[in-house]
DNA sequence: TTTCAGATGTGATACGAGTCACACCTGTTC
DNA sequence: GAACAGGTGTGACTCGTATCACATCTGAAA
């Protein structure tokens, strides 16, 4: 049923070692809005995303939020907190309803310092979220609305592995779209006004958003 | 007579291991403004910085330099291309004279394959360093003075390991300053003028700047 | 239907940092 | 000494976004 193999972490191990992480893991749902929390007494363990979209949250000095990044089905977190033995440096609050496996932390760990494939894939893993944030870091001091297609554009594509940047974007309030663009929810509104004049992002029925493919528009970045 | 056991990333290993480590290691010397640079042939390779500090960059959409993270003393670099078998993403420019040790690849990538300690370990410092970045993420938002002030701690720190956030600063000129706080040129001066009327920052003899102590200034964060 | 809360659109204004322009102050070279 | 380049300080202005204020709009509940 669950298919660790299709996550990359897991990929290059044998069918045996999938099976020890799967002891007395769980299948856990979350309702938009709720935050990922470990029940009482389970400690830490590794979240695996099997459906809906979550954001990666901290607050800054002043009590704003600070959205660090985007979390959708293939995705995992927690791992952070395992390597570390540090309890969580940042908030995993569900956008939409969520639905995920919580891999035990021990089996994990124990796996993890007696075979290096698992070890490296890790190290990857980290390297490509660096690499993923250094280039969110470098877009930062970009203009509102390409902040705000930014976002657009990774909701289209996190909501389903493989997904177009065109596919539809889960219905979510400007408030919340404004928060992942680091916005104030007036900019927001009145930046996609205009990206919508531009014929840059179209409202589906249903009031779902949708961006529009950069060869129909001429691409310009 | 380079102790690799003083790296952490190295620490957990047996001394025949990192003994492995240093075949045909090479001793390096940048000047300040230089960029790390592979010798032709070299592929890649592991940094190790000795002495020095350097500067991560990336240079955006519009040309712009945004500076991603510091390098000093007891930091490397070069791990994510060996990781990612892909070229460089970012730039390493020297800020001072470095001094700094070349590890070939191949020995490091044939151990991070059979020993998950130092696999684990690599992991242990790409999430270390994506902390970092997401600390330096949630700070982006604030105004000049706070992100100058950062960057002053940053530069002071760097310098050596477990070096005083009031340790002096390496003399750098304005717009360097101005680039790593990610600020123009001239909002920066305006800026230090004040920190220093607020007693925030000293000049030491010789114009070298100086933070001065939390305690001392009533600590307001 | 009314009523109400939450979401959204939009004008007016404030504010911070970038940009341009230029003065000054070093140190170096001739 | 003069001449010059590079670093620094600072005024005047521009521009983008945040903030405040308020008008709709929408959908759910009564």
């Amino acid at each position: 049923m669950l298919d660790l193999a299709s996550y990359p972490l897991f990929a290059d191990l044998r069918e045996d070692q999938r099976h020890q992480l799967l002891d007395q893991h769980r299948l856990l749902r979350f309702m938009a809005g709720r935050p990922l929390l470990h029940e009482q007494g389970d400690g830490q363990g590794l979240f695996l995303f099997c459906k809906g979209i979550a954001k990666v949250r901290s607050i800054d000095a002043e009590g704003q939020e600070v959205v660090l990044s985007l979390l959708g089905p293939g995705d995992l977190c927690g791992e952070m907190a395992i390597l570390q033995g540090a309890p969580r440096s940042a908030d995993v609050i569900c956008l939409t309803d969520c639905e995920l496996v919580l891999l035990r932390a021990a089996p994990f760990l124990a796996l993890l310092h007696q075979e290096p494939r698992l070890a490296l894939a890790l190290a990857r893993l980290e390297a490509r979220r660096l690499q993923n944030l250094n280039r969110r870091f470098v877009r930062r001091e970009s203009s509102a609305a390409a902040r705000l297609l930014q976002v657009l554009e990774d909701l289209a594509t996190r909501t389903a592995p493989e997904a177009p940047p065109t596919a539809p974007i889960p219905p979510l309030p400007q408030r919340e779209l404004a928060a992942l663009a680091g916005l104030a929810r007036e900019t927001a509104s009145r930046t996609l006004a205009r990206l919508r004049r531009q014929g840059l992002v179209e409202q589906m029925p249903g009031g779902r958003l949708r961006l529009v493919n950069r060869e129909q528009r001429g691409g310009r970045g």
